[in-house]
DNA sequence: AACCTGAACTGAAGCGCTTTAGTTCCTCAT
DNA sequence: ATGAGGAACTAAAGCGCTTCAGTTCAGGTT
């Protein structure tokens, strides 16, 4: 005998039949709005409703609707990477104040890879548990994405739109990294060197090729572009080793805030001043930024915001709607401690 | 017209039962391992689901189990303070690790304050959304705890287990802090202040006495116990004030590493040498604390393993069982560069 | 008075599954 | 030959809701 005993009786729509005198299909006509019952009535019945607490079973529901009212979001990434990154939890936050307003509720999976992530996806969408998905971490050749599309799965990506493809919710990150170098050489630094994320995520690709163009634009050639892994280790080892070239850089960009860190740390370890001998941007902002010595200068977005964004666009989507892709706001730099003149 | 069909013909028991020519409850009977079934027609019928691609409807098993076969997680959080603290995200990881071998899902609901948190509790259980639920960051005195009782919500706690309550997973941090407490002790260090979190926590309070009771044991009375709430500008307020008494600290222990990371901060600018002139101990583990220089020794302890005892717990209670509480691996003193004999 | 209309409501099917109460049929003891 | 017993299966109810096809009835037309 469990502690717990699942089959407690629970008040149905046929209890608040019974109490109102009608029959079961009026109390679900007035309660979901639908005309077939007289204003009356309607009142009448939600006035029982409200006062004996139902709450519709959302198993039953689903079932009848076939619709499930919740979304999924996968994350792929390794548990470790994610701690840091302050991003997911406040994109998360965004996105469930938006899912609250049509009561859908958020399944969330956290798994190492896009293999799992596929698996993830079968599952739920075989089993009926969501409606849609959020995609996040777009890759340029997205394994992912042929699944959905093959299946039919409304999705919204996280990331740039494909032509022709699902809806996409997305910023500029090319104007972000523009904006950033631009501000260097305004600076008059000319020996600007890059320090990517994940080479196979999007987005690192289309920053890597801004920078370039921006580069470009003032007549320079990048000192280095390194692609990591966005870990800390990786941030500090990169630092490591632009510094000690012949021609160190005298400004870093760093694709997120915990790498810049690293940099930081690293430049202080080798004696080299920040920001008198070496600039530092972060691609990220977050506490983190504000957290070191000194401060760091960044490219700052609203995060919960683009999660509210995101939301919105995919509850467009599963409600019939055919919502275009949306931009996000460009992050803005936010100049701090991090950033002086050339030296 | 919708661009997505919700009603495209789905793969259901009645069809694999019209393909191996027996009736549905056969088919659930085979598939779910129950008697009433011979062994070849039970392989001949999960043959046949396997290659068709068959998986339960949630909605329908839901319905018809009075299950939902998902557990929900709220965090009364805000946004921002999840954000910089690795523990949630870690946490979710391990949980659903171990929710994944019972082919559970997880829902998850960030909400500011256990007001919101209460409500979404009563939504998720008058909705049959959830069969059960893991509740964190308990106060003393919290208001969760009766209305999951009142309604008989079955319910894991992430803290110190309640006399006669439902079970709890948790770990000792009397004994942590004691730890950290002797060892500051043992290099000589004899002004030692506290840095606390929330003190509307539980955790806060235990710690709190523990680290009294601990200074005690050495004959020594703390140089002050500081309640803030978390942040990083509470940490920095807090060591400056520290640092500008008339007999400051030489050691300060602070509840997490975020206020670590501001004591090294505030002390570099203040002119005071880490670990040479103060000793910081962070109470929460994480790369962050590998990630500032000096790096900080901190309380460590596997937060992804506490996931997963904590999902487990939950299971078992779900399952009918009644598990105890469960006590969680002790946190262990890693040291680093921020500690060193008192001056 | 006969007819039509539309509003207000009921009855019942159906969503996809589990589970209980039968039914059929084979085997074995008597 | 008869029946008891059990294994293997089927039929159908039920989970709680939505929805569609009817039914009823007041009111208006002609």
């Amino acid at each position: 005998m469990s502690a717990y005993d699942r089959r407690v009786k629970r008040l149905t729509i046929s209890d608040i039949a019974k109490r109102a005198g009608v029959s079961i299909g009026a109390v679900s006509f007035a309660l979901n709005g639908r005309p077939g019952v007289s204003e009356s009535t309607r009142q009448r019945i939600l006035a029982i409703a409200a006062e004996m607490g139902w709450r519709p079973n959302a198993a039953a529901r689903g079932l009848s609707e076939s619709r499930a009212n919740t979304v999924g979001l996968i994350i792929a990434r390794s548990a470790d990477t994610l701690g840091v990154e302050p991003f997911f939890m406040k994109f998360i936050a965004g996105m469930e104040s938006e899912l609250a307003l049509t009561r859908t509720a958020l399944l969330l999976q956290v798994v190492p890879d896009h293999l799992r992530s596929i698996e993830a996806i079968n599952d739920w969408w075989a089993e009926r548990r969501v409606d849609g998905l959020i995609v996040m971490d777009l890759w340029s050749q997205d394994a992912r994405l042929p699944v959905l599309e093959s299946m039919g799965i409304p999705a919204v990506l996280v990331g740039r739109p494909r032509p022709g493809g699902m809806p996409a919710v997305w910023n500029d990150d090319a104007a972000a990294v523009t904006e950033a170098v631009d501000f260097l050489v305004g600076l008059g630094h000319r020996r600007i060197a890059r320090v990517a994320g994940l080479p196979a995520l999007e987005h690192t690709q289309v920053r890597t090729a801004a920078f370039h163009a921006a580069m470009a634009r003032h007549g320079l050639a990048p000192v280095a572009v390194v692609d990591t892994d966005y870990t800390w280790a990786a941030g500090a080892r990169v630092t490591r080793d632009l510094l000690a070239a012949a021609t160190p850089p005298t400004a870093i960009t760093f694709d997120n805030d915990v790498m810049a860190t690293a940099g930081v740390s690293v430049a202080r370890q080798l004696g080299v001043g920040v920001p008198q001998e070496l600039s530092i941007v972060a691609g990220d902002d977050s506490q983190l930024c504000e957290m070191v010595f000194p401060t760091l200068t960044a490219l700052s977005r609203d995060v919960q915001a683009y999660g509210v964004h995101t939301a919105r666009t995919l509850v467009s989507l599963l409600d019939g709607g055919s919502p275009g892709s949306f931009q996000d706001a460009t992050a803005r730099l936010v100049a701090r401690e991090s950033t002086a003149p050339a030296p």
